[in-house]
DNA sequence: TAGATTGTTAATCGATTAACAATC
DNA sequence: TAGATTGTTAATCGATTAACAATC
């Protein structure tokens, strides 16, 4: 029933809505106007009504939008409805930190694998997952289904691997590496960019600048 | 000489300029129009030339821009030119993968303490750096100059943290919990919500859908 | 000089906000 | 019924792209 054509801007909003529509129901309020929700959220109420109409989601006039039918379809919408399998290619310290980060696999995403190709790292545990050579990883493909490889590699190495790594069929790459990663059309890349976000903030704070996000 | 009103939306595109700008000045190319280099970054030159009269930067017609001073320019204007002291609060795996990070170091961020409220962290090495109690973040801060708080605790901790440490005089921080940190007006804050990046790969994976960014 | 490419203005596109009639 | 709030259209704002005269 969603609507196609939902543009970027109004999806990279969804979760944070999530987040507030979570806390909404933990406090048992059970329906929020737009005025309310966007009071909460810094937003503005035309922007809320906007962004559920474009999904057909409706409210109820004088009364606002009901909580958990809104929390209930963004949680489908963002797909938290689904269990996805997601393996780590690279085993240095983010890739230690995201292996060990709870709250993936709380929403959802599962860690079943963690590669590299240091084989001083092979072996060693990371949570209850053994590090295994990046050489082993056409095997495991085979026998296992991953939806998405977070990439924690080097910049030299990146574009070997992703070559690689598509080429078995990997569809989904969450990557870390500061870098544009060239990839087939139907391979889908969702970036991390840690060094690009601090240099803004290093902007930010020398010009004392007031840059609005989310 | 640098105009002020640069748009956010022209600051968060200048650290992908600069990374290409590196990678030319690497490959010894001393100029380039704004047609070449919107080619190599997929975007289009008018937005390019755009971007860079926001500046005030000036080409030459017939001939381009110089790399050089693009690189230098941009990196001023970054911050890459002053060494920046950050500290890390919360010494979980998010936390080490930070401080084991190397390129902010390279770029300038210099990572001068960690701290942690588990007492079993404390006097535990991460690189060079002893994990200190969170109690003694006053006096640090009292004995050295921090211009970034990077902030990886756990989100029940976030709201007493953030008020204690801007009430020492923190101004910037560098936010991984997925919340929205309330602060007074001269904070300035960057977010890095991982988990929505993952929502948001989650839901393009499902939809297949072709969201651009970056 | 001829060709290439800037610098800048105008056109387009998309996202956000405002406004208000419809209606619970 | 009266008041509140939606759903939607129109207005505004900002960002991107196109176009082209100026000029190196």
């Amino acid at each position: 029933m969603n609507q196609k054509n939902v543009s970027s801007t109004v999806i990279r909003r969804l979760p944070r809505y999530y987040r507030y529509l979570t806390s909404l129901k933990d406090l048992g309020i059970s329906s929020i106007s737009s005025k309310e929700l966007a009071k909460r959220m810094n937003i503005t109420a035309s922007q809320v009504k906007q962004d559920f109409a474009a999904f057909g989601w409706h409210g109820l006039q004088g009364y606002g939008y009901d909580v958990s039918f809104l929390h209930t379809e963004i949680g489908r919408i963002l797909g938290l409805d689904t269990v996805r399998n997601m393996i780590i290619i690279g085993a240095g310290s983010l890739g230690h930190a995201l292996a060990r980060h709870a709250e993936f696999e709380k929403k959802g995403f599962k860690i079943i694998g963690i590669f590299d190709t240091r084989s001083e790292l092979v072996g060693q545990k990371v949570n209850d997952l053994e590090i295994m050579h990046f050489d082993n990883i056409e095997e495991f493909l085979a026998h296992n289904k991953v939806d998405i490889a977070a990439l924690t590699v080097p910049a030299s190495h990146a574009k070997g691997v992703v070559e690689y790594i598509t080429k078995l069929g990997i569809k989904a790459i969450w990557n870390f590496v500061p870098m544009k990663l060239q990839t087939d059309e139907d391979v889908t890349i969702e970036n991390i960019h840690l060094i690009d976000s601090l240099l803004v903030l290093g902007y930010k704070i020398k010009e004392n600048a007031n840059i609005k996000d989310d």
